[in-house]
DNA sequence: CATGAAATTTACTCACT
DNA sequence: AGTGAGTAAATTTCATG
């Protein structure tokens, strides 16, 4: 799985707009359309294109609140059996083990604040969860990425 | 700027795959190629779907190491300040204004833990920032979304 | 082995209904 | 919103260094 710079530059290429076509990517790195498309199918073969996806605005489609929460569990709790559980909760959109305090970060998004507070009493009700401690977003102050 | 359902579904099927075309999402949605392109078109032109990119893993381009720092900041500050703070460190890929004892959480990635410290020291130096209080990301428990 | 050129198939996009 | 025509893009095949 090595990626040299022409790579480097598809994917940079594809992460600014993923619908451009081949021929304007070969354009940009001199290649021909195919060439392009060869990398292509081997990045997302070996996996470092995961896929493409639309950037949309979650206020536009009615996910208009979000709320990060720190997770405080019990000593022999595992990063696997707080990934499983991370996966269960459909609010979930992002779940990190961290160091210092707390000992995991999950980033929650639901529809409205009562959505969020019915999110966070089901992730409070997990075994492994000893406490919880959580900030709700106020304002997102990048565009979504 | 109002979206209807198959608006609704013609997103959730860019979001899926930013790169199927308009024919097989009209075959989903029952609409032909021409008519989701138009509502496609719609949808941008009103900033509901913001633009298509390529998930990527991390890992494979080099960007191995992520930290949130909770933002504690002085009096004055306000969202804008932060926000232009934000934009200015190439680090930082999210920023928010969060309720709690923090003013803001921000989301920092970057090649190695060196390159992290050094954007974070970058942050601290903010005038704005009166503390800061940082978790370094251990693990991924999701994959990038 | 990766590339480019040519050929084929598919998709996009426009005008019109 | 659909249809049909013309254009552009994707994809396959093949020959080359």
């Amino acid at each position: 799985m090595r990626i040299d710079d022409v790579d480097q530059q598809i994917i940079a290429l594809l992460q600014e707009d993923a619908r451009s076509s081949f021929a304007e990517i070969g354009a940009k790195v001199s290649l021909s359309a195919p060439a392009v498309k060869r990398r292509v199918d081997r990045l997302r073969a070996e996996k470092v294109i995961r896929g493409f996806t639309a950037v949309v605005d979650p206020v536009a489609v009615g996910w208009t609140a979000e709320m990060f929460v720190e997770l405080f569990c019990t000593g022999r709790t595992t990063p696997v059996q707080i990934a499983s559980a991370a996966r269960r909760h459909a609010a979930v959109v992002g779940a990190y083990t961290v160091s210092g305090e707390a000992d995991a970060l999950v980033h929650l998004r639901a529809a409205d604040i009562a959505a969020l507070e019915q999110a966070l009493e089901k992730l409070r009700a997990e075994p492994f969860v000893r406490s919880t401690r959580s900030m709700v977003v106020l304002s997102r102050l990048l565009p979504t990425t």
